[in-house]
DNA sequence: TCGCTTATTAGACGCTTGCCTTATAAGCGG
DNA sequence: CCGCTTATAAGGCAAGCGTCTAATAAGCGA
């Protein structure tokens, strides 16, 4: 009784967080909004609202909606790129093992899990318009495919009668593009573990020696 | 000077229309509000500018903007999937020119230009969260991979060594899939060319005799 | 030529959004 | 223990949206 009458259940949030964890929880906040909600659903209010704080404070630690999405968007990449890397390269012994972990990680929950994927969609869509978003797309897509590279140049050579290694590449990055889409409009009509599998046919037939 | 006056440059629409040419006119100024502006940018009122009529003959229609999107994806599905029948289907006696009009299909401008491309990641988006999205998303899929596989089991036999049938599909359907969306973020980067040639080469190593 | 159907416009209403400004209090340094 | 920084909340404002209603006129049939 003493204390101000909690009227609003949600509203008691009075109490602060260091700057970094505040950006963090409106940052994870913007992706299961965008994950969940789409480009719409995903309002400066509304992202707040789900992070539990004032919509006032989005503009304290950001300029504005837009930049928020951005920068989520950095964010997210960079920590894809490192979980990639991460678990491709310990295994520098055996290539195709290598490999396997990487396609495992590409289809982790933590990238395509239902909390998240939706939220790349509208990345992408944003990289068509905005040439900030497409910057960061690019410099994305780069690192990636230039990681795609390193394992797969250490696969055992082949012979001559093979694709160009420019084609395969390009051939096997769409691959995994694709089957990221697949899995991203249904999870029940490719299973993970299915596109996974694929992947890795992928790999013995377009690296064949 | 007798006319009433036309202050307002774009007002005087005033001339009728058959309700099937302002129904296309609505769904076109719908793909394009889509591809530009996005999901965000894609309201009613918006549309209804570009098609160049008052904001009211939304509602005389369709029953609200998103009743309207999910027939301009119907459209637009229905579209694309008789153009890619008719380019592939007079060609039965070469199966492998018959794939080949079928990529160009795929990537022609119609359904993969700059004024169309980024409508398709606005209904994939909604395909997640919206049931009528992700049937019609179902269908289309369906379908298309039902003429791919009829194209693709007209190739010449081949031996026992390869993929399994199911398997190819799913690597082929993922190499479309995975380059449109390649072509889509960057048209630089990967132009429409490289991607049909492509496309050509995943034909030759998936389904090598 | 007239009148009826209906395509089309114009406007009002309530709601939500983004932006900004002001007021509060939490928690650290002294 | 006090006071200053600043994280946080709250509210006001204009603009835009979706929905709905009422008014207008275009063009066909009689």
């Amino acid at each position: 009784m003493a204390s101000p009458a909690p009227q609003s259940p949600a509203a008691p949030r009075r109490r602060r967080a260091s700057p970094l964890v505040r950006r963090a929880d409106l940052v994870a906040a913007t992706v299961s909004c965008l994950a969940r909600l789409g480009a719409k659903g995903a309002t400066g209010r509304e992202i707040c609202r789900r992070a539990g704080v004032s919509h006032g404070l989005l503009r304290h630690y950001f300029r504005n909606p837009d930049n928020l999405l951005l920068e989520t968007y950095e964010q997210l990449c960079e920590d894809m790129l490192a979980q990639l890397e991460a678990a491709a390269m310990p295994h520098a012994a055996d290539p195709l093992e290598a490999l396997h972990r990487y396609f495992v990680a590409v289809f982790s929950d933590d990238w395509a899990g239902p909390e998240i994927i939706g939220a790349w969609m509208v990345f992408w869509q944003q990289a068509r318009s905005r040439a900030d978003f497409a910057a960061v797309s690019d410099s994305f897509n780069a690192r990636q495919r230039a990681l795609l590279q390193r394992l797969v140049t250490q696969l055992p050579q082949r012979g001559e009668g093979g694709l160009p290694m420019a084609d395969a590449i390009a051939l096997l990055s769409a691959v995994l593009d694709g089957l990221w889409i697949e899995y991203y409009l249904s999870d029940q009509r490719t299973p993970r573990g299915r596109c996974i599998a694929l992947c890795d046919a992928a790999v013995r037939r377009l690296f064949a020696a």
